[in-house]
DNA sequence: GAGGTCTAACCTGTCAGACAGGTTTAGGGG
DNA sequence: CCCCTAAACCTGTCTGACAGGTTAGACCTC
């Protein structure tokens, strides 16, 4: 009775657009076919090309641009952070959940970023954790350097998938943040918050992954505590 | 110079309608308003509000059925796969890379499975490793058997953002699976994969997360030296 | 009054044609 | 050989139309 991912001439120019591009083996930033051509190619009208280039567009497998032609596109994490953002407010996923998936992935990236990370990277993360040090007082940009720590980590981490994976996450984390910005009430918690990031940043400096991994630890202990105390479910 | 994902009429209505679906907190299975209504309250044509429509429902937001209003929809694995099949097609991600993340969040999920696993979703999990070993001789079917294995165990651990993320890498391990069991070309080898996920399964059943997460690690180990040795960067 | 049926109103899927810009390219002039 | 311009190409958006699926209410029967 249902059949929504494959019928309808929409979903069937979507997988004739894939395949050209699989087959073809076209990689980032190639082009592809106009509309015009893909909708006598494939017998259908440029509403329903148009319609199918909008669908993956939005997964962000191709790129559209007004007067040039279509793109393979590099991955981005854009097209997940919104799905996740949607699970979180039609409570289909609760912070706790995403909690402990960001917890179990960041632990390991930790440990390969300790392994894997160059000299620029890991000067690049003690410096993200300086900089949130000094911006102690000012959330808004705390919290953006909070988050380029965590990406940075990622990316020194040499697996795309983990960096694609914390990307996911930081649509919805820019929302519940200053939640737990706030919970951390006296001096010492925050400070707790910040001494923890240069821990972590020096561990992974220091190719320390063990010492890495504990401190990463720590942090999320700390912040799903903080959470907790602002009532997040 | 870049501004894709903002200007344009087509996102402000996807930002339209988003803003919407929050802002009047609808749940799965909610109607949205229809097209001509949304097409005249955003001041645009049903052309766009369709695009728009359409970009939602690539992202699995919404949910898109002929002479049906649009309706919310329920979080799904389905874009995620195809964006992490495109990511690997076109060589921005590879095989190991995923099975390293795989692993990671496979050993945090037979830990959470071992202690909140219903005993139904033992017994399914049993049952499943059962069904693997006796479609020993039938590849397509082993496979299928093993990946809702998988999913299973995800499931158990209660919480759906692994869910989704084994779901997204279901639709690429569909195509590497058959490398990996070709590889193993010994008996004993074939063996060993059926016997290891029966071990899992039970150490699930009996509530031991060590055990469980050894035998995880074991498959894994396994599993990464089949694709290796079928020369699979 | 309850239940069932049928029709009219509503809604989406697809098509065709049109036009305003932005982009690329080929040619021509210096 | 380089630069500049105009034509060709391409996408973004609009309008109007029609086929076919869905729904709600009117109507009819028991």
């Amino acid at each position: 009775m249902e059949n929504a991912g494959t019928s309808g001439l929409v979903s069937g120019a979507i997988g004739a657009i894939s395949r050209h591009i699989r087959e073809k083996e076209l990689m980032p930033g190639d082009k592809l076919p106009s509309e015009a051509i893909l909708s006598k190619e494939l017998n259908v009208s440029r509403t329903v090309v148009r319609e199918a280039f909008r669908s993956l567009a939005a997964m962000r497998i191709i790129e559209l641009a007004t007067g040039k032609r279509a793109t393979v596109a590099q991955i981005d994490h854009g097209a997940m952070s919104l799905m996740i953002e949607h699970g979180v407010h039609t409570d289909q996923i609760n912070i706790q959940q995403i909690y402990d998936v960001r917890r179990t992935i960041e632990t390991r990236i930790v440990t390969l970023a300790s392994i894997r990370r160059s000299d620029t990277e890991a000067a690049e993360i003690l410096d993200l954790a300086a900089q949130m040090r000094r911006s102690m007082d000012d959330p808004a940009a705390l919290m953006e350097h909070d988050l380029a720590f965590h990406t940075a980590l990622a990316r020194a981490s040499r697996n795309p998938v983990y960096s694609l994976l914390i990307g996911a996450f930081q649509g919805i984390t820019r929302q519940t943040w200053p939640i737990g910005w706030k919970s951390r009430s006296t001096q010492a918690s925050r400070d707790l918050m910040l001494v923890t990031h240069v821990e972590i940043a020096r561990a992974v400096a220091a190719s320390d992954p063990q010492k890495a991994v504990a401190a990463m630890s720590l942090h999320f202990d700390e912040s799903v505590r903080a959470l907790l105390t602002a009532g997040l479910s």
